[in-house]
DNA sequence: GACCTGCTGCGGACTG
């Protein structure tokens, strides 16, 4: 279809509308989409850069459909971000007020009496999280049906974003619950950042069904990459602690090469932490204030209010003054902050997709190259250096990314999670939205063929009411009806309910009557104490347990708050790409002279173990299978030893094994037998395993469901068992055992003599 | 040794 073939599908008044917006052409990715969204049944994945004309892609044609019913219908948009329903109803609404198209946004931060005018008139355009359309299903459930009754289509942007969380699965859940109310379907259009396996995106968004896909990439673009590597000097043991004049000085040097490059021009800086978000903005702010220059440099990132955020993002945008935002990834999604020139990234990126995500932020103009800027920091090596960094692990990373990057590989979605943390909160809303539910209609309406929990059996089901029962989330009357029990009705009723995913206790950060954040509960701060937050330095003036603030007053000195969280997961690719590079002695282009040393100096020390062959590293009782598998995978081996009485867990290198009291030929004869035996059901495997409650209702779920929930999403036993069959084989060839080297307790090499 | 997201209904006081 040509570009004029699709323009005049378009209804007159949109054809209009675009002219007057002096539109020179479609772009590729509206020509594909408007024929297959004219249709009218089709589902549709819809991927594509940020910035490229997605979403007039989806309502160009939705709402020329819109147009031309008698009765106006209704699009439901769905949005990951406030910010995002923000930025679209400003860019909506323009559009539709010229064909007479009621846009409702509807978010938490919308007034009351704009979401009555709505449920009024429940048509047009309805722009909603998520949780607020849980809301709705759970406390409209009588009039639900009304509602939805004229919807015609699902526009689901960032669809991405919702692959692989609760909060993925609940919605999922949410547009099967209005389905099946209105009795039909409804065609599901998703919005896309380009995904490795766009069937795993078109099975997310309906699994089963047909979904056509529309991936217009926009070619690769060029790419230059350069990255610095730092040592930063460790003082010897044995100095005093209050000695440390020089650490950080990696960091500072790191800030002070920043400032003379990124100044002038737009960049976003990734430094991987909100801690060190605010290290890095604290640096370049004093640099700007010693240079007598305006500041240029603007941190961003989740636990600042929306104030300060909504600065930096208004910094960005602005024409004529160059801004610099030093951000976690709460500016990788789509949020509208124009192009910028550089994409910083200091040490390891989190993963190949998250930095090409954030790639896409820059060179987008055409004939621009996207420019990388890697940092990566290593400790000197002495006598005491760890095995880390003898290996050089986050400098050959960090290649190790870039080079599959370079290779256009990345990441697919982790599709497969169970998620039945989500089916708890989804079966307590049904049963408020209906006003009490039978087990079976129940069980039909979430786990049936099309539903959400497909997977879960009508026996694993009645354990989970069984569960829910006894702790008082629901009951059954005399009609066999099932309801809210007591403990659940205060769950229901507090708007707490309506977010799939589970979030820490903090405290407000005040300053002066004005609110600059929140700092998690677990961070102890007490009064006295000089904190750096939100790009400066405060003195800690009170704590208010009872309040939750944390009023502070500007300061001189300080260090970065420390904030919760626990680790992402590497892919299997990337240590296999890792394993390539120490084995391999070509320099690496894109790194400059230090980071390159720190490579040669990691490639001599995989050679000095012969980490090529070896596949067990020991060291005394403690010892490390050097697997190069993913997290996943290693995290399984280790619950495999586990389950045989052997004490193991995933490390970075592979799994670390302590041998306890048995000999190290008693340990590879134990991975032989694993290697030779059935898979353990999971109720085996994670028989022992605590800390698995990791979602927000994985406390409410039986023992053995929570087991299969958290493995479906967490072990990877396929690459496990693979990998001790291959390794059984070599052992039964009597390769032999390291032994001529070893490394101690804290995993340091110990001299070869 | 990570990061991010989101949130209702009601009662009472006030204004025009």
């Amino acid at each position: 279809m040509s570009a004029t073939d699709a323009f005049n599908q378009l209804d007159p008044r949109i054809q209009r509308f675009l002219w007057s917006e002096r539109w020179e052409s479609l772009r590729d990715v509206q020509i594909q989409s408007i024929p297959l969204v004219l249709e009218g049944h089709r589902d549709i994945v819809i991927a594509a850069a940020t910035a490229s004309g997605k979403t007039e892609a989806a309502f160009l044609p939705a709402l020329t459909r819109l147009l031309s019913s008698d009765r106006l219908g209704l699009i439901v948009y769905i949005s990951p971000l406030k910010a995002l329903i923000n930025d679209q109803f400003g860019r909506l609404d323009r559009l539709c007020v010229e064909l007479d198209i009621p846009v409702c946004p509807w978010h938490g931060d919308i007034s009351a009496a704009a979401k009555r005018r709505f449920l009024a008139s429940p048509n047009g355009v309805l722009l909603i999280t998520p949780e607020s359309l849980e809301a709705t299903l759970c406390n409209r459930g009588t009039s639900v049906a009304r509602i939805f009754e004229r919807l015609d289509t699902f526009v689901i942007d960032e669809l991405h974003a919702f692959i692989g969380s609760e909060r993925g699965k609940q919605m999922q859940s949410l547009l099967h619950r209005i389905e099946t109310i209105i009795e039909r379907t409804v065609p599901r259009i998703g919005l896309s950042a380009t995904l490795g396996d766009m069937q795993l995106a078109a099975d997310f968004l309906r699994s089963g069904g047909e979904v056509a896909i529309v991936d217009a990439d926009s070619g690769e673009s060029r790419l230059l990459v350069k990255v610095k590597g730092y040592e930063e000097a460790k003082p010897e043991p044995g100095t005093s602690p209050a000695d440390t004049e020089g650490e950080g000085m990696a960091a500072l040097a790191i800030a002070q090469h920043l400032f003379r490059v990124l100044r002038g021009s737009n960049n976003l800086v990734f430094p991987n932490s909100r801690r060190e978000v605010e290290r890095y903005t604290l640096h370049l702010n004093q640099l700007c204030e010693g240079e007598r220059v305006p500041n240029e440099f603007w941190p961003h990132h989740g636990n600042l209010s929306t104030a300060i955020r909504t600065d930096t993002e208004a910094a960005l945008k602005q024409k004529g003054r160059p801004a610099t935002a030093v951000c976690t990834n709460t500016l990788e999604l789509g949020i509208d902050i124009g192009a910028v020139k550089s994409v910083v990234q200091i040490g390891p990126p989190p993963s190949v997709a998250s930095l090409r995500q954030r790639l896409g932020r820059s060179g987008r103009r055409p004939g621009e190259p996207a420019i990388l800027r890697g940092y990566v920091i290593e400790d000197a090596l002495s006598k005491t250096a760890t095995l880390a960094t003898q290996l050089r692990l986050d400098t050959v990373r960090t290649a190790a990314t870039i080079s599959l990057l370079l290779e256009g590989w990345f990441e697919p979605p982790v599709a497969h999670g169970a998620h039945l943390s989500t089916l708890v909160q989804q079966l307590l809303s049904a049963i408020a939205q209906y006003g009490g539910l039978s087990a079976p209609k129940a069980y039909g309406l979430l786990c049936g063929a099309t539903g959400p929990f497909s997977g879960l059996t009508k026996t694993e089901f009645l354990e989970l009411l069984q569960q829910l029962h006894a702790e008082d989330l629901i009951m059954m009357d005399t009609s066999r009806l099932l309801l809210l029990g007591v403990k659940g009705e205060q769950f229901v009723n507090h708007y707490s309910f309506y977010a799939a995913f589970a979030s820490d206790d903090e405290f407000r950060v005040v300053a002066g009557g004005s609110l600059l954040g929140t700092l998690p509960v677990s961070q102890m701060l007490r009064a006295g104490q000089r904190i750096v937050f939100a790009g400066r330095t405060w003195l800690v003036d009170d704590v208010d347990d009872a309040e939750k603030v944390i009023h502070v007053s500007a300061a001189k000195g300080g260090a970065p708050p420390l904030f919760s969280g626990s680790g992402g997961r590497v892919h299997p690719q990337v240590r296999q790409r890792m394993r390539e590079i120490y084995a391999s002695e070509a320099a690496l282009p894109y790194l400059d002279e230090v980071a390159q040393r720190f490579v040669d100096q990691g490639r001599a020390c995989f050679r000095t173990l012969d980490l090529g062959t070896q596949w067990l590293l020991e060291s005394g009782k403690d010892g490390t299978l050097v697997t190069w598998l993913g997290d996943s995978a290693n995290e399984a081996i280790g619950c495999l030893l586990v389950s045989r009485g052997v004490d193991a867990s995933a490390g970075q290198l592979g799994v670390d094994v302590s041998r306890g009291e048995r000999s190290w030929d008693e340990i590879r004869a134990c991975i032989n037998d694993l290697a030779r035996s059935e898979v353990p059901p999971v109720e085996a495997l994670l028989a022992d395993a605590k800390n698995l409650l990791r979602e927000k209702w994985d406390w409410a779920l039986p023992r053995s469901l929570l087991q299969k929930s958290y493995a479906s999403l967490n072990l990877d036993l396929d690459d496990a068992m693979s990998w001790l069959r291959r390794v059984s084989t070599r052992a039964i060839e009597g390769k032999p055992p390291m032994s001529s080297l070893g490394f101690d307790e804290a995993g340091r090499v110990l001299p070869s003599n």
